[in-house]
DNA sequence: TAAGATTTGTGCGTATGTATT
DNA sequence: TAATACATACGCACAAATCTT
């Protein structure tokens, strides 16, 4: 907990705030349907750039742990079904 | 005065719009514990977006010359004793 | 009591420029 | 060239607190 980014790993920093964030998916620690860390939460979290936060909840969605609701914030998505993508 | 934005300039608008204000507090055109133009007014004044006004607001307060009062507005701070900051 | 305006707080979407690897 | 990262800027929407009418 509270690890820092590793800017020696070969894993980008995006990658490390997105492990993070799907440990903690996976431990319960944050449920389904409820708020991922916003943006500035993650910004201010590990020390990156807005850039690098967002990489790291947009790889969120692409690996179908979290969906975004515009304007509005980041979610946990419920993967007890598909839990393998088909696409 | 009422200059305008330099976009040419290697200083940010932001730094351009603070600088303003910052000597407006120092020819004492902006007294301690008054506001300071708010971020609408900014944003009119200067024709720029939020974000570029409330980054300047936002120096402003790191550089010590603000404060802001959530949901109130962002004012003149007493730099009196400490001009120079220890940290 | 209620409505409206004002101001800051928060969150996301998008784009450009620079630098590094 | 491409991917990554950082800094900056513009846009939109809604929430919360405050102040005025």
């Amino acid at each position: 907990m509270a690890a820092e980014i590793d800017y020696d790993s070969p894993t980008p920093p995006y990658r490390q705030i997105a492990a993070e964030i799907i440990r903690d998916i996976e431990a319960g620690v944050l449920r389904v349907d409820r708020p991922i860390p916003s943006e500035s939460a993650l910004i201010q979290r590990w020390g990156v750039a807005r850039d690098t936060a967002r990489r790291a909840v947009r790889y969120l969605r692409e690996e179908g742990y979290a969906y975004t609701v515009p304007q509005r914030g980041t979610y946990v998505r419920d993967r007890s079904d598909q839990t393998q993508e088909v696409e």
